[in-house]
DNA sequence: GCAACAATGTAGGCGGTGACAACAATGTCG
DNA sequence: CGACATTGTTGTCACCGCCTACATTGTTGC
């Protein structure tokens, strides 16, 4: 029998809600229904979550941390050239977002709401990544001149819409590939010679 | 007091639900709540609604009733050029998004979902302007080329996705004229004499 | 070694919810 | 006018999040 403490509750918690949340959303979530999974009493993730927000937004932290790694191996893996690295950044993530649904959209929720001051914290790595990559493009005359917060707002929501899209089944998953594609000559200037991949 | 037979309940629920949907987002909203709102029993609702799922639907249908009436007057006064009526319809999207985002939230995520039929059928019109504009603007040149479905997907995404960033705060509203403006600029191709609104 | 204390888990209860069933009032139509 | 469908009401069930009081265990200072 179980001893009296379980020791590793609060990353039980987590591992069980981020596995209920990829399966049914966070609107299924429900605290007891962990507790009874991980078989101690309902009301025990209240010592460790004060309320059901406050285990949301841990996991819309843990969320943002994994997503800055992914992109950052993404950009790591794609080589030099900026192009290949821009459409290597807008396919990780939108493979992120599309990947687990339900996790995005409370990484995006959480965001403006009051308390959510560590979620905000934690987005900022991420954030800054796509930033840079954006200014860079414009130094590089890669992306279009213009106001470098307009565009990037522009593309990053262009990302974030595909991404919405295929989650919510108005887009095939497979177009992933071909709509990141789209979306990056779209956005890249100049002579489109060899970025473009056939028309 | 009361006569039994309230009369109007369907119309009256529809009406509460909207406003508690625009004031606190579907997952706020209670069938026991808006009845007592109503002043009706807690399960008089149940004779118009089955659950609570289909009056979310019901809202969601008469959202995207709503997007079209809006679409098409947009359209309608933009005059003939297709910039204009490009650039009016893409803003009036976002307004619309805007300014009801619990509602928008809902009709997208309606969508996919089992026993949403009546939601899909009433999306139809809205999608269906939306896609003979793109594909207007692909026969006159004025969109890039290639796949026609492909562009309109990620012109489309882009307008969603900048509704969301406003949506979630990740934008101020304020913005919301420059960005559709952006977003045209992105996607219009050719020679951009008098579109562009200075940059 | 043990007493005080903090940390963590349990038991029970409160008000709220959606769903359901049985019943009551009202409208409709042969 | 009587049968029937429609629409509300009352009551109940299981579930939820949150709260309080209590039990057990780990830690730390004397």
């Amino acid at each position: 029998m179980p001893p009296y403490h379980h020791g590793q509750l609060r990353t039980a918690l987590l591992e069980a809600a981020e596995r209920s949340l990829r399966e049914s959303g966070a609107e299924q979530l429900s605290l007891r229904e962990l507790a009874r999974e991980i078989g101690v009493s309902h009301a025990a993730p209240r010592r460790h979550f004060p309320d059901r927000q406050s285990l949301l937004y841990a996991l819309a932290e843990t969320g943002f941390a994994r997503l800055d790694t992914q992109l950052r191996a993404a950009v790591a893996e794609a080589g030099e050239g900026y192009v290949p690295q821009l459409r290597a950044t807008v396919t990780a993530y939108i493979r992120f977002a599309t990947d687990d649904a339900a996790l995005l959209e409370l990484m995006f929720g959480s965001k403006h709401r009051p308390g959510a001051e560590r979620v905000v914290a934690a987005s900022g790595p991420a954030f800054t990544l796509m930033d840079e990559l954006i200014v860079r493009g414009q130094a590089e005359g890669r992306l279009a001149a213009g106001d470098p917060e307009r565009i990037g707002i522009v593309m990053f929501a262009t990302m974030q819409g595909i991404a919405t899209m295929i989650n919510t089944g108005l887009v095939r998953p497979g177009l992933l590939d071909d709509l990141a594609e789209t979306a990056v000559e779209q956005f890249i200037s100049g002579p489109r010679e060899s970025s473009a991949r056939s028309g």
